[in-house]
DNA sequence: AACACCCCCTGTCGGC
DNA sequence: TGCCGACAGGGGGTGT
C-alpha cells in the first residue's frame, strides 16, 4: 500500500543498490502495466547510469546520465526487490511466483531490480530533460508534506472556504501529494477531528490558521516521519525492498479497526467505518469532532 | 469548481 | 470444498 512513506521507504531501499549503477539490460515481460511502456523504453534504459533516486509525492524519479528520467508509480500493489544475479541469493518468498514481474533491470553490479504489479495498477514513464514538471502526472501535484514549508498557514490557504470533508480534501493531490486513504485517517485520529467536517474549518475568514490546521500539520507530518522510521507500513502483501515486511501497520489507531475500542487514553469509543468518495474512512466519533 | 460514481486488474476473505 | 460478492493501498475520466 504504497503511500508516502512507503515510497519513500522503496527509494531508500533502492538507493544504495542503483545509485552510480549501469543499466546493462532490460527486461520486459509485457507491453503495458496501466499504460504502455514509451516508444523505445528498453534502449533509453539500456546502457544508462542512474545518477540519482529521487522522490515527488508517490512517484519514484530515477535520473539517468542520458538527462531522462524514469517514472515509476506503484499504483495499489507494485513492489520492487532486489537480488543477487547469482541464483538462489535474497531468493525470497515471492519470487516464486514470477507471475506478476513485469520489468527485470540487470545492473552492472550484478544486481537485478524487479518491478512487481499483481493489479497493474502502476505504470513507468520516461521523460526528458526538463520535462518532469510538465509531465501530465507531475504538472498538478499539490505540497509536498513534509517540505520545510508545509504547515498550518499552508493549509489555511489551501482550504480556505472549502466545503469538501476534511477527509476528501487531504486526499486530493493536487492541494497535498502524497497522503493515501490510511495516512489521512491516522492523521485526522491524531489530530482530533472528524472527517466528516469540512476542510474550511483549517482556516478562518482572513485566510489565517485556525488552531485545527496546526493540529493537522503537525498530525501529518507526524505520522509520516514515523511511518517511514518503522520502515513504512504493510497491509496485505507490501513488502520491503528486501522483503522484509514493514512496521508501521503494528500502530494504526483507527485504520481497518472497524468495531475495535478507540486507543486513545480514556476514551470509550468504538471505532467507525464509513464511505466518503468510495473509500471507506475510520475515525471515532467521540474523541474526532 | 467540486462532487459522486465508475473503471482499470488481481487477489483475498467471509458467508453460504 | 467451492462459488460469489465485497473489498483493497491509487488515480483517471465522465457526468452532474
Amino acid at each position: 500500500m504504497p503511500e508516502l512513506p512507503e515510497v519513500e521507504t522503496v527509494r531508500l531501499g533502492l538507493e544504495p543498490a542503483m545509485v552510480g549503477a549501469r543499466i546493462d539490460k532490460v527486461e520486459l515481460r509485457r507491453p503495458d502495466i496501466r499504460f504502455p511502456f514509451p516508444p523505445r523504453f528498453r534502449q533509453r534504459l539500456e546502457g544508462r547510469r542512474i545518477v540519482k533516486l529521487g522522490r515527488r509525492a508517490k512517484y519514484l524519479l530515477f535520473h539517468l546520465d542520458s538527462g531522462e528520467t524514469l517514472i515509476a508509480h506503484l499504483g495499489m500493489s507494485g513492489s520492487f526487490r532486489i537480488e543477487d544475479a547469482t541464483p538462489g541469493a535474497f531468493y525470497h518468498e515471492r519470487s516464486k511466483d514470477p507471475k506478476h514481474d513485469h520489468v527485470l533491470f540487470h545492473l552492472d553490479n550484478g544486481r537485478v531490480v524487479t518491478f512487481n504489479d499483481p493489479r497493474r495498477f502502476g505504470f513507468m514513464d520516461l521523460v526528458g530533460k526538463g520535462g518532469l514538471d510538465a509531465h501530465p502526472r507531475l504538472k498538478d501535484l499539490g505540497a509536498e508534506p513534509l517540505a520545510a514549508d508545509f504547515d498550518a498557514h499552508l493549509l489555511a490557504k489551501l482550504f480556505q472556504g472549502s466545503r469538501a470533508p476534511l477527509k476528501s480534501a487531504l486526499l486530493d493531490q493536487r492541494k497535498i501529494a502524497g497522503l493515501g486513504n490510511i495516512y489521512v485517517c491516522e492523521a485526522l485520529f491524531r489530530a482530533g477531528l472528524s472527517p466528516l467536517k469540512q476542510a474550511g474549518v483549517l482556516s478562518d475568514a482572513r485566510g489565517r490558521p485556525t488552531r485545527a490546521a496546526t493540529a493537522v500539520a503537525e498530525a501529518i507530518r507526524n505520522v509520516l516521519e514515523e511511518a517511514i522510521e518503522a520502515g513504512g507500513s504493510t497491509l496485505r502483501d507490501h513488502r520491503q525492498t528486501n522483503g522484509e515486511l514493514g512496521y508501521f501497520q503494528h500502530v494504526f489507531k483507527v485504520y481497518d479497526r472497524e468495531g475495535q475500542p478507540c486507543l486513545r487514553e480514556r476514551c470509550r469509543g468504538v471505532v467507525a467505518r464509513t464511505v466518503q468518495s468510495g473509500r471507506s474512512t475510520f475515525y471515532c466519533a467521540i474523541c474526532q469532532h
